[in-house]
DNA sequence: ATGAAAGCGCTAACAC
DNA sequence: GTGTTAGCGCTTTCAT
């Protein structure tokens, strides 16, 4: 058989002794097939090595089996968790993954999801840079947004942490340490995650009557180095100790906590750090990353499964989902209260 | 043109008052058309939003214009390198990237290989989990292997990362540093990884007199926990301190930096741990984790590169690449010859 | 340089 | 329950 021209559903038919639709639906676990005519197929099919043509069933039923993932950064931890947990959902769906990073470039985002579209993709699943309002190519098939862009489409799925809930856990954590105004490191400014961030945080802080103004606040990109640089400029505005730091994300909190031991300082002891994201580098700093950990795989599955339900003509209307946070404690974070008690015991 | 049913060639074809070969040669950049009927094509088509259906394209030319990737783990940091190289490079190939994750698991490896194959990529790139003897299945299409799984394929197409230089970048630094005889973490016994890289090891210290007998030897699987566990263990077996500890991956030397700190032991003043991946969470840990760096991303762009040749009919016989390993110096390993020579001044 | 026609491998109506 | 037939949208001879 090696060598060969590959087999086609004919030859499987030819072999079987029955037609060409016969054997489509034996291969196709149709119902109205007697068990024996399957058989007989299913061993025809085996005997010849048949794998089933994709691009043609995908042709012809309109079904191509395919869903279009495209996301930042594969390489970024967080990313590389929504899409294996997208991966692993995919899977039990039968369906294979399209996966595209648009580097956070609005021109690669666009020729991507020009590729996944062009790829006939059944569907698919965006973190979307460009975050202008609605680009009318993307309403015409069944989509889910994921992160935070997903608030600019309120029409349709769309699936994120809960960044309020998130924020309140990290405030609340810092809080009833004795942490009661901390400085802030956010994202890019002109990105949505950062207005979404700063509403939680404006949110929580406003019922203790402290607005954002408040606060120190420096901006950074996602990168240890960014976020280094970020605390650096911390570190120069807010001379009083100790202090504590609100990262938007992970690896900048892990580059703040550099930051922090260059400077001579000592982390938690002069400078209580908290993330947001709960990536597993994060647990190999000294003291660990204390960090709220979005749940980045299940928001990977949850996304696949709401676009099958979309696919498969379920669920009429668009729905947000929002999936909660958790708190990962580590030892960035020093309890002013306790040491309090503690001195004066 | 919202809503409406999908705009094809024959659509545009129509509208540019031309024949359906005519606008599919314009489309696809044919040579033997004119200037003008191709722009009149062009503007049809972006009138009309035309998109190129590449279902109906793979099927009748028999390239599909995707590529398969299969991987243990797109969530590990070091594939999810592999893989950005692999989807920055296809990109610029004009390919799609079909990314599937196997989990070390051989039955999930199969059965994503029957998936790529079934959507009729053009090539595939593969970590190969299984070990056994070549499987005829993988010989009728064009295919590169990556990582150490690649030796069992002398005659397909490989990549991977120098081992044998990297064992040597590290036993050298380590020599150099006065660890004449480190400890090892290795992984999984029954990969082939694991013998590749013993070799590589024998073949070091064989020309100092040093059989792999000689050193304390413990197995782990690629977590940090695992990594842990087997640093406790050499710690109980090797009571003599300053140690070394030469591991096989990242995430495992940074389990063994754990074991080491809860013992209360310090790295690097009692035990020296060096890695092997160069992966970005080590940097983070402290001290940072001094490690071989391997060409992760540019295994991934290879692979791809080596692929496309394949499948364009260039390159007749099979090649074997390995790339270089770089050494990242950072704080895990002390220098046992210089602090001699404070010691004697 | 362009058009007509065939057909890639499959599924979906429609017969029986 | 099974066979026949007609395409899905495109590329590719083969004419012209």
């Amino acid at each position: 058989m090696r060598g060969s021209r590959r087999q086609t559903i004919v030859d499987v038919a030819q072999r079987a002794g029955v037609s060409k639709s016969t054997a489509a639906r034996a291969l196709s676990n149709a119902p109205e097939i007697s068990t024996e005519t399957r058989k007989k197929v299913l061993e025809a099919a085996q005997a010849l090595g048949y794998e089933r043509n994709h691009l043609a069933v995908g042709m012809r039923s309109g079904r191509s089996g395919m869903l279009g993932l495209v996301i930042p950064d594969i390489a970024n931890p967080f990313w590389a968790e929504v899409a294996r947990g997208a991966q692993d959902r995919a899977e039990i769906h039968g369906r294979a993954l399209l996966i595209f990073s648009s580097d956070w470039s609005v021109e690669r985002e666009r020729v991507h999801l020009t590729s996944v579209r062009q790829a006939r993709v059944e569907g698919i699943i965006l973190n979307r840079v460009a975050e202008r309002q609605q680009d009318s190519r993307l309403a015409d098939m069944p989509m889910v947004m994921i992160g935070s862009s997903a608030a600019l489409f309120p029409d349709m799925d769309n699936v994120g942490s809960n960044i309020e809930q998130g924020v309140r856990l990290a405030a609340e954590y810092l809080r009833n340490r004795g942490h009661l105004q901390p400085c802030l490191i956010v994202g890019p400014r002109q990105r949505l995650a950062h207005s979404r961030f700063m509403h939680a945080v404006g949110g929580y802080y406003g019922a203790y009557g402290i607005t954002p103004d408040n606060l120190i606040v420096e901006e950074s990109d996602y990168t240890p180095e960014s976020g280094e640089a970020a605390m650096g400029r911390i570190l120069d505005r807010a001379p009083k100790r100790p202090l504590a730091v609100l990262a938007v994300s992970d690896l900048i909190g892990l580059g703040a906590m550099m930051a922090t031991r260059r400077r001579g300082l000592d982390c938690p002891r002069d400078v209580s750090i908290i993330g947001f994201d709960g990536i597993q580098a994060s647990s190999f700093s000294t003291p660990g990353l204390t960090a709220v950990q979005k749940p980045s795989r299940a928001i990977g599955a949850t996304s696949v499964d709401m676009l099958i339900d979309q696919i498969e003509g379920r669920n009429d209307e668009a729905r947000s989902i929002s999936l909660s946070c958790k708190l990962i404690e580590r030892g960035s974070v020093s309890d002013l209260v306790r040491a309090a008690q503690v001195e004066v015991a």
